[in-house]
DNA sequence: GTTTGGAGTATTGTCCGACAATACTACGAT
DNA sequence: ATCGTAGTATTGTCGGACAATACTCCAAAC
């Protein structure tokens, strides 16, 4: 919008291009909780209206806040909504990263044995009747007869991951929760190929998580 | 580019706009490889031209990788090149991602006291005396007298993220190094209060670095 | 009175084209 | 071989256009 920058005299000098200045304008605007997570953006036209910009420029920066996940839109809507990342949006970022920088499967396992077990620990201190409860359901889709030993490999490494997943609920931390999904994530991917080599570790994976799930009960 | 789009009769209906598909199909030759990392990325024009579309939605396509840090400039430079993730902005989407979850503090600290005995066990296990001298320094630094006991809260607060940042070092596990970075971020923000309050912390914490390089030092 | 059907408007996705500022390149002068 | 410069390529930003589709609101039908 506007004209062309008129070369005065002695222009200050452009750090960063327009559409990043938006993004960062629009981020700290959510950040800062003057956009409220649900409200809806006006449109492009507007913003670019009001921020002094061309709608291709606000474009840009928009694509830059959903890919964060700042924005989204709900299913068949045209305007863009204010929204948190979610652990999705959030762990696939992370784990695409450690995948590039070639983290190996041993750091990952390395960090699962350092995170779960004291995952576990607050879960046990903490445990209440409702999410142990979604707990043992996790558990039981595992058990013998259940869905996890007969479907395919990748079904029994979700499984393992929703199990993990369910726990860090008990734990009732979302830190952790959000901390470890990437982990999961990896771990999925790894315990895949696994499951589909050594068809006994579907059962020993069910025993062991009847183990904790007990042990998480009596605390 | 190419015609509009001929409204055909039977048109298959559209299931996500062009610049994510674009979007997509970069990241995926990316992440398969088939670009490799440090490599250039062609220019808009060309890109628009082989795939198919115009420069504008290309750029739209180039703005999400690049918030995800899969694209970067090098300084001074107009081509993009092929990059991955570095630590700091893989951190800093989950750090914002938590903040706008409202984490308590209490979660952090939480997080950070599972997570850092164990980073620090496997330093002592692994230690190895190139990392254990930067680590030393980072100590140093916040030794009586030396930078950190001076300078304002914030620099104190860095510096003990940057201590556990070293610790992770030392431990020589990537992915722990990953997950453990939002932490300290989140850490640093907390303590940054902290010591502005209570002068005192910035010799305990001092005291307690020291501590547990010894520890680690001697295995 | 509530549902249904449209007509009209607003908004996004995509394209075309233009132009200034600036990085890159090749070549000729020193 | 080095340096300066003219010419080219590329990005950032803008203006405008148009089809497809979501949204709005009122009037007709049940």
């Amino acid at each position: 919008m506007s004209a062309p920058a008129a070369p005065r005299p002695f222009a200050k000098l452009k750090l960063e291009p327009a559409y990043r200045k938006v993004a960062a304008a629009l981020t700290e605007s959510i950040t800062s909780g003057a956009l409220r997570v649900g409200e809806r953006l006006p449109s492009e036209t507007e913003l670019g209206l009001r921020m002094g910009v061309h709608r291709s420029t606000v474009r840009e920066a928009l694509r830059e806040l959903e890919s964060a996940g700042l924005l989204r839109r709900e299913r068949g809507s045209k305007l863009m909504m204010v929204s948190r990342p979610d652990r999705d949006t959030v762990a696939s970022g992370v784990t695409r990263a450690l995948t590039l920088h070639e983290a190996t499967v041993a750091e990952v396992w390395e960090a699962l044995t350092v995170i779960e077990p004291m995952v576990a620990e607050f879960a046990a201190r903490r445990r209440d009747p409702k999410s142990l409860a979604a707990l043992a359901a996790v558990v039981e889709s595992a058990a013998p007869g259940g869905a996890m030993q007969e479907g395919a490999a990748d079904l029994a490494a979700a499984q393992a991951a929703e199990f993990f997943r369910a726990l860090a609920a008990v734990a009732g931390n979302r830190v952790l929760s959000m901390s470890h999904e990437p982990l999961l994530q990896l771990m999925a991917s790894s315990l895949h190929k696994l499951v589909a080599v050594v068809p006994q570790a579907r059962s020993r994976i069910a025993a062991a998580q009847r183990r904790i799930l007990e042990a998480v009960e009596r605390g």
